[in-house]
RNA sequence: CGGAGUGUAGCGCAGUCUGGUAGCGCACCUGGUUUGGGACCAGGGGGUCGAAGGUUCGAGUCCUUUCACUCCGACCA
């Protein structure tokens, strides 16, 4: 490809709402355009080749592990969500529209009702299975708040793969293969990354890995361990149970006046105790369908931090929200002395398993200004894990000290189980002829989502440094002075040349002077260039490698020959 | 959803306080010079000043309403 016939809008200046290194440079390469804002995007011609060519290498590793492509359609009847029960359960995030005679229409978020939909209607025996069938499509989320770009936009390029089986140990398998073929994706678009344990989240299931790519501009959380190989999200890490090196407060059971001790800090005070002997009581409004909703008291330790996410799961909950102190009263609660033992009937209560038989603790009095002591939780709750693992907490699994690090979710695979093919009917006709529900699994990669991923990973204060897998060219060839006649004739050779033994080389024949053109190729970041300039006249062009803009000198009638040697 | 901010040329911004015929940089077009680190000179095109209503002889500027976008927060009671 001729620069001169090339659609890439670079510019100098970086638009002002982009702060991540993915979004600054995937703009100002003209890789992609900002439709208005608001977390939509065109894809420009380079951009669109490193997303085809991101989406090469997910296509092949699926063939290669047995997975068929099929493409769905993106606009999805409502009623289709409706029987899986999740037209509430997604909530704000789906985008629904009428059509002209009033019908309901979702744009997809994710495809499972209509991959389900799709098979129950072509798939009947035990023979047909196991089949894994996968999409690499649009889909929509109405994000509450789109930002970073490619990173969490509204409309994204994903690789959706659905896989069904007769039995649970077959999809286990299904699911073993994934995470492997995944790997092999990841790792073939030069990205470091952790493979760790996750929550399920809306599209339900269990026993899910999430796939995160490093970086500390990663909008998750993850817990991974010093000792060994684990590592969760922090919606789904656990720990050994803590200890406290503190003595259990001997304090009687007692009603104690507590005016200002609103706070973990202050009781901790007030009391002279660790605050791994005080109970923090955390309200919320959990949200259900159909607008239903309660007051739900979460009580932990007052040494941990209540996890949001597993909290929500605890109750079951579509969403929490917080409850205004106007809310509590009516509930019977007071804000700062609340306690999860004499609680008003009209809430639940769930407490985290970490307080389940402690003694010596102190709690709310649910009575302004008191609090007290003494208190043993052994009552009949709902016990739950709902805290969540701080840094420096103990590996459930080896002992070892875990720590905080930030990544970006590029990929994620459920086991599914029977939670789509039984509400929605997938069955099959097993060897006795029996009707079964098919066991499935679900796997999922943000693809455009990988552009950025592979940009935060690799860059420099210049631009971009794509990978060889993603790059849009594989080479770039610059005629640094198109006048000069010896210069103009060696590119158009050497491009020619290259272009018929396969390389994609992207050749610079504009008329603009040196600089501007090496700024180009920097923010644009092609692996390798051939620049074409003065030291012509004493036979030599150079060879540079644009990660660490490493410049090499060689003989012009060898730069061919040596170009298809460095790039295999 | 709460808080803050911004809407003026394709992009980045000034002008708004103190009302008087819309400006700068980048990008773009024409001609010329220049060609190893985002060149220079000369000329040129491009605007319903987010939208609606109001005040006024006159509104980008003041008032009211509204829409959009961006940022921060979402929880330790």
């Amino acid at each position: 490809m001729r620069f001169s016939r090339l659609l890439v809008p670079t510019t100098k200046e970086t638009p002002n709402d982009a702060t991540l290194a993915s979004h600054i440079f995937l703009i100002r390469g003209g890789f992609i355009q900002s439709v208005g804002g608001s977390g939509l995007y065109n894809f420009l011609p380079l951009g669109k080749k490193v997303l085809d060519r991101v989406r090469n290498v997910v296509k092949e590793e699926l063939d290669n592990a047995g997975c068929q492509e099929v493409s769905l359609s993106f606009v999805t009847p409502a009623s289709l969500w409706e029987e899986s029960g999740r037209y509430e359960k997604y909530g704000k995030e789906l985008l629904r529209f009428k059509d002209r005679k009033d019908n309901e229409f979702v744009l997809g978020p994710t495809h499972e009702e209509m991959m389900v939909n799709l098979v129950r209607q072509s798939v009947k025996s035990y023979k047909q299975l196991p089949l894994n069938l996968y999409q690499i499509n649009l889909k929509f989320r109405d994000e509450i708040r789109p930002r970073f770009g490619l990173m969490r936009g509204r409309e994204f390029l994903m690789k959706d793969g659905y896989s069904f089986h007769a039995d649970e140990a077959d999809m286990k398998r299904e699911f073993d293969l994934m995470e492997e073929t995944y790997k092999k994706i990841f790792t073939r678009l030069g990205l470091e990354f952790r493979v760790v344990e996750a929550d399920s989240g809306a599209i339900g299931g269990s026993g899910s890995k999430e796939f995160m790519v490093l970086a500390d501009s990663g909008e998750d959380t993850i817990v991974v361990c010093d000792g060994c190989d684990y590592g969760a999200n922090i919606e789904a890490a656990v720990r050994r149970e803590k200890t406290c090196d503190a003595p259990v407060p001997q304090l009687g059971k007692e009603k104690i006046h507590t005016p200002d001790a609103t706070t973990m800090e202050a009781l901790s005070k007030f009391f002279d105790v660790d605050p791994f002997y005080l109970v923090k009581t955390v309200a919320m409004r959990a949200l259900y369908d159909e607008g239903k909703s309660q007051i739900v008291l979460f009580a932990i330790r007052g040494s941990d931090e209540l996890q949001e996410v597993k909290a929500c799961n605890a109750v079951e909950a579509n969403e929490l929200v917080e409850v205004s102190e106007q809310e509590l009263e009516e509930a019977g609660l007071i804000a700062g002395f609340m306690s999860p033992l004499n609680a008003p009937e009209s809430v639940r209560v769930v407490i985290d398993n970490a307080l389940k038989g402690a003694t010596g603790m102190i709690c709310g009095a649910n009575e302004k200004e008191y609090h007290t002591t003494g208190n043993t939780i052994d009552g009949d709750f709902d016990y739950s894990d709902i805290v969540a693992v701080q840094e420096g907490d103990a590996c459930a699994k080896c002992g070892g000290t875990l720590r905080y690090t930030k990544g970006i979710e590029a990929g994620h695979i459920f086991q599914l189980g029977t939670r789509y093919s039984e509400p929605l009917g997938c069955t099959f006709l097993d060897e006795n002829g029996k009707a079964k529900p098919m066991v499935m699994g679900t796997y999922g990669i943000g693809v455009s989502r990988l552009l950025a991923a592979i940009i935060e990973q690799h860059h420099d204060e210049k631009g971009c440094i794509w990978t060889k897998e993603s790059a849009p060219f594989d080479l770039y060839v610059m005629v640094s002075n198109i006048k000069d006649v010896a210069q103009l004739a060696l590119g158009e050779k050497v491009y020619e040349t290259l272009k018929a033994a396969g390389i994609d080389v992207l050749f610079d024949d504009r008329k603009d002077r040196f600089g501007a053109k090496m700024k180009d190729y920097e923010l644009i970041g092609i692996p390798h260039a051939v620049i074409i300039g003065k030291k012509l006249s004493d036979g030599l062009v150079e060879f540079v490698t644009r990660e660490g803009m490493v410049k090499e000198e060689v003989s012009a009638d060898e730069i061919v020959s040596y170009v298809q040697e460095r790039l295999c």
